[in-house]
DNA sequence: CCTACTACTGAACTACGTTCATGATAGGTG
DNA sequence: CACCTATCATGAACGTAGTTCAGTAGTAGG
């Protein structure tokens, strides 16, 4: 039978997630504090452990939002590009880039969030991955047709790897970073290149 | 006048710095305790502030040797690789490859350290990365002979990121990690594919 | 040898995440 | 409707960090 509590424990839960979301997304990751929380969300630090196992578990669940977004954009960006599948690499990528640029601190607790040594990510994150690695091999196939499958897979990984450092480094203002412009251009660079002579 | 304590400082300097080093290279950054480093070194936790501004400046002073050691393999592989300029490419990309798979946490904590917002890398780090980007613009001066210095200097940053990224993705455990064979062949790939049609 | 100054010490302070004894509450039962 | 018990929420308290600072010990110059 759920009721009153399931009701209220679901409700702190989407509070908290909305909370968190909004700290992360205006001051990072780091600027997450049980204390704060609490006192935003309107209840005691403890109603915090109630809902979550600890701030990780709720980061991961602000995360799995974030990366939705991030998979929506880069569907978007695709729903509109020429049928080209050079073009779809590069608009996915710069939609990648867009995203990043856009929802910076976000984007880094992604990737800055604490995991255990040794523990696989979670079900949410291999999917989503999945979904965004198909959409990069897909025009792959087709530009590489004489490849197998497991170097599609291959040239899968490396490139969204690629696209990833260019986007990670550039966005980096501790190493003088770079302009918009020339991470778009960077990234087209590679990709065309890459692409330029498939044998 | 240099004399007892400024010597006793030094000592105190090294030491610390070798024991940090030991701590982040099995441990991880996060392993990196006032308490444990005054213990360890003998010596009280104020005397640790008395040599360092903060824990941040000691790692930091450790990151300069961990960059120092990158550099010093990167252009030892150099030195060793035949005289073409897309070998060079993949030689020292691997060597970087090879550097950080061998020092996972020492090289992960060139990354992980906190920095400041807005605060731009300390001096060292720019120096070295000026020289190891001067490894990859050389060769690709040659393959691209038609191109702007700053065309060669964007391709630099292009091509050092997209290494950078298939080294950071293929190393993290988490993501379902890749083996250090395909990650060679990965950079092999790329940069090849890369360097293959020079226009 | 003495004095003024500097450096070292480690207990104390602050800021966290997390837990847990206690009081409040919900929902079934007589 | 009143009672009872299992469950939940509370926030003070705990543990563990980094960092500071008043007190003490040691050093360098006279």
């Amino acid at each position: 039978m759920a009721t009153k509590t399931q009701i209220r424990r679901q409700e702190l839960r989407d509070k908290l997630i909305v909370i968190a979301e909004r700290t992360i997304a205006q001051n990072g990751l780091s600027a997450l504090r049980a204390r704060d929380l609490a006192q935003e969300a309107g209840c005691a630090v403890g109603a915090i452990y109630n809902v979550f196992g600890d701030l990780t578990d709720l980061t991961l669940a602000v995360n799995a939002r974030t990366f939705h977004r991030l998979g929506a954009d880069v569907a978007a960006a695709l729903a509109q590009a020429p049928d080209d599948p050079v073009e779809h690499l590069v608009i996915m990528a710069q939609a990648y880039h867009h995203f990043a640029a856009a929802n910076h601190l976000s984007w880094r607790a992604l990737f800055d969030v604490e995991r255990p040594a040794g523990q696989a990510a979670p079900d949410w994150y291999l999917a989503d991955m999945g979904q965004l690695f198909s959409y990069i091999s897909d025009p792959l196939a087709v530009i590489f047709p004489d490849r197998a499958a497991d170097e599609i897979a291959l040239l899968t990984r490396a490139l969204f790897s690629s696209v990833h450092g260019i986007v990670l480094l550039g966005l980096d203002e501790a190493s003088a970073g770079v302009s918009t412009d020339n991470i778009d251009r960077m990234i087209a660079l590679v990709l065309r290149q890459f692409t330029a002579s498939p044998n």
